[in-house]
DNA sequence: CGTCGATTTTACCAAGCGGTCAAGAACGGG
DNA sequence: CCCGTTCTTGACCGCTTGGTAAAATCGACG
């Protein structure tokens, strides 16, 4: 049942774009300065405008670049945008796959918790990214949700139910379980205007009082009685 | 400490546009049902697409109508996006609002979380679309977000210490709870593909379980032991 | 220092965009 | 069935957008 994959295979197949001449692997310190000035700006762009929203103007602009030699280093503007979630896609999926199965159920549940809060405050940008890609459909994600990201959620959702079977953990759906957590740390890069609305927090305090709240709340929820 | 309200004040003020020509407060039974194609296409694109990304010809088309017959409704494509979040705002608060400080603690929770998962499933458009707004940084909700948002967190939040305080429920950060509850429900409409793709689900099963697991989730973990 | 590829910029284009206008079509109360 | 009002439309406008062409400039290496 493999359908059609024309539109994201390059996600997985192409190797990251050279400028139009340099198709030789060899890339020069500007070429790596300059697609490097590139990403980060168009982070930023696309994390707050969307794909559609964003322009190469407002990319280039913000990466101190006129559009033209924007676009020396990227064929077009999807292409850049494939390249971040691309590079997103690398560690994305870490905290995750970092989970232990000969751990302890508690202490990595709580180890996970953390590594994924500790991603939302260290690249919300990221997280807007990704949250912005699915809210649109996943156009260009979907093969890889429906491949590699429900294959690791299959994987440790088995590590899960064999924690729950040792009777380490209460009877749960593991893989609401690993939305739940997915849900409650995003929220706080994603939806950080809202919480910051909410708490008048001027520092990163809402980190720190959030890893507590939700350790608790999950272990105290998922450790047997 | 009131600041520039000028570009959201209308979120609060502004009565409901009229046609043009029809300032006067009768609405024909044509402009009832055309303003309504309208927005409920605007929802569709606006949710998908965002503010940006969205198009006055994607909306016409959707709503079945031409672009300048559009726009015989409402005065520009903000407008439009302006009036679907202030239909939004009238009851996205209700579910929150419902939580009675009379009740039994566990009772209410639950109720809550029941509510705010059936929002989420009846109406994961409008999930989006306040998704999408915050994320992009609340350009128009940011006063409704530090205003009468956390108003109603606060009052809602010394409910919840008022349940701790009486022994009913173990000690947490009450926004934090509420955060939790907002992230893991509307992660069921706002990242619908990612669900549907790990779970494989085809009908709304899903909600049922998310529902159970939820519950289980939070009540085992808020109430003493 | 000269040369050749790498890089950058200026000028440009076609399509898409939000929005306007004036004229025509449909409606509904008398 | 008449006529003022409401509704609808095709043509159009100025600006933005994604992208291109080609010339000008840079820079590393012999």
């Amino acid at each position: 049942m493999a359908q059609h994959r024309a539109p994201e295979a390059s996600l997985i197949d192409a190797p990251g774009r050279a400028p139009r001449a340099a198709r030789t692997s060899k890339r020069t310190r500007i070429q790596r300065e300059n697609a490097g000035r590139i990403m980060e700006a168009a982070l930023d762009v696309f994390s707050r405008e969307g794909f559609r929203g964003a322009t190469i103007d407002q990319i280039a602009d913000a990466a101190d670049m006129s559009k033209p030699n924007l676009l020396y280093y990227f064929p077009g503007k999807e292409e850049v945008y494939r390249a971040l979630l691309e590079r997103l896609l690398e560690t994305w999926l870490d905290p995750l796959r970092a989970m232990d199965p000969k751990g302890e159920p508690a202490h990595e549940i709580r180890g996970y918790i953390r590594r994924k809060l500790e991603m939302a405050r260290d690249y919300p940008r990221e997280s807007r990214l990704f949250a912005g890609e699915i809210m649109r459909g996943a156009p260009l994600l979907g093969e890889v949700l429906r491949g590699p990201l429900k294959s690791l959620v299959d994987e440790k959702a088995a590590v899960i139910e064999g924690w729950i079977a040792e009777g380490k953990l209460v009877a749960h759906d593991p893989r609401h379980l690993i939305f739940a957590i997915w849900a409650t740390t995003q929220h706080y890069a994603d939806f950080d205007v809202q919480v910051r609305a909410v708490l008048d927090d001027e520092g990163e305090g809402r980190f720190h009082d959030a890893a507590r709240f939700l350790e608790r709340l999950f272990l105290d929820g998922l450790v047997p009685r």
